[in-house]
DNA sequence: GGCAGGTTTTACAAAAAATTTACAAACGTA
DNA sequence: TACGTTTGTAAATTTTTTGTAAAACCTGCC
């Protein structure tokens, strides 16, 4: 089965956004929406959302200045931006900070939803999990098989972790990240679990030479979980 | 020693139909082709290619109905489709469909060729059937003849899943995935049957030296099964 | 029809995994 | 130091996955 991909719609105007909304809601995809430019920073840097939507003219921070930001801290996030100007300038420069396309206002619905899907297709294919993983401590994953040397094996859920956190190369990744990269939450609900965390003990008691002092698996106080991957590639 | 990929190429345009033919032949593929939509429908269906490069433009069938149908067969047979038109709707319904990819004519034949041989990475394909396999545990089975010993026989089905797993060396195999390439199950909808598992245990009574604690066929819980095959060659 | 061999469903038990709960410990901060 | 917050984790509980016996179901055959 197909996770349902989650949108962020960064747009300050009402009609427009709610309009959005709803389409792609209908088409399937779990949408959150900013009103404003701060707002729009803060969640497209969350991590949740396999795609942004990205007005430009936004009260506040910018489109493009987001799209810069996001683009420092995740190369690959996918961002797609939205316009009124039409001058070329605007487009070279959205893509040159880093927008995976650009759609001018006004737009058909239908143009947009099939940019995101081809947008979100592109991202796919650069997106082949690994087949091992080299921790920091000399440990060695085997993604398939779901293990790691003679006498070391994970559940299907504890693998999906390592894979994920794996994928984020070094950046920490909050609990509610995981919560939707992993387990399918949906982004705006209320979370109220230790499940992560308690797979995350269990991983450590299992990869960590002293489970009390880790290594691999880092905690960013507030920010989340790391992970400490090999540096020799 | 790595099998000959076979393309099936669906395209009705003598000239860009023998230039593919050429190219591929070239990068050392087995090539077929097909003229029109119904002799590339049925060449699509009968499972002899490992990916197949699709028209969309075609006289007759056209090759989204192709790719439909394909699907509804094989969940996991690689299909690329090419295509004139860059409307949208193309590309919509290209995905929708299950394409593994997607080509716009005009096109650059060393693209093609590269994201030919990416689909068919991803797929994983290149086993071939072994008229003989060794298990672990030293049995030898007679893949043509269904049987191992002097006692031990086989059904056909038996065989189907003692070879697919075979082909996939040591990498576990969903039931998922059983029930499509063995079953040729086709649907992505919710599968409810147990008949993987008894094939399983069934199989595991004729083989294994203590049924109840497998060694051939070994489980990779939340992965699925895994043949372990004798490791001198 | 009845039969035989093979396949699939059903039903239940056992095992494993996921999650919640509850409490303790660590941390940041005033 | 005292306080609220975040994190760690043992134990209990719930849910899911797997194994398998037995019954039901095919399908071709006499």
């Amino acid at each position: 089965m197909v996770k349902k991909m989650h949108l962020l719609i960064v747009e300050d105007e009402v009609a427009i956004r709610t309009g959005l909304v709803d389409v792609f809601v209908y088409h399937g995809y779990d949408v959150d929406f900013a009103e404003h430019g701060e707002e729009g920073l803060r969640k497209a840097l969350s991590g949740l959302y396999d795609l942004i939507l990205l007005d430009v003219m936004l009260p506040g921070i910018n489109g493009f200045e987001i799209c810069e930001r996001i683009r420092q801290q995740d190369r690959y996030q996918p961002v797609i931006m939205l316009t009124a100007r039409t001058s070329d300038e605007d487009i070279v420069q959205g893509l040159t900070l880093g927008a995976d396309d650009y759609v001018s206002k006004p737009f058909s619905v239908t143009q947009l939803v099939l940019r995101v899907q081809a947008v979100l297709r592109r991202a796919r294919i650069g997106d082949e999990m690994e087949a091992e993983i080299h921790l920091k401590n000399g440990l060695l994953i085997d993604t398939q098989n779901l293990c790691a040397g003679d006498d070391v094996v994970f559940t299907r859920r504890e693998m999906d972790v390592l894979e994920y956190l794996n994928s984020q190369s070094g950046r920490p990744v909050s609990r509610e990240e995981l919560l939707v990269k992993v387990w399918g939450y949906a982004s705006q609900m209320e979370i109220e679990t230790r499940t992560v965390d308690i797979h995350i003990a269990k991983l450590r008691r299992k990869i960590e030479q002293d489970a009390s002092n880790p290594e691999v698996i880092v905690t960013v106080r507030g920010a989340g979980y790391r992970l400490m991957v090999s540096m020799s590639e």
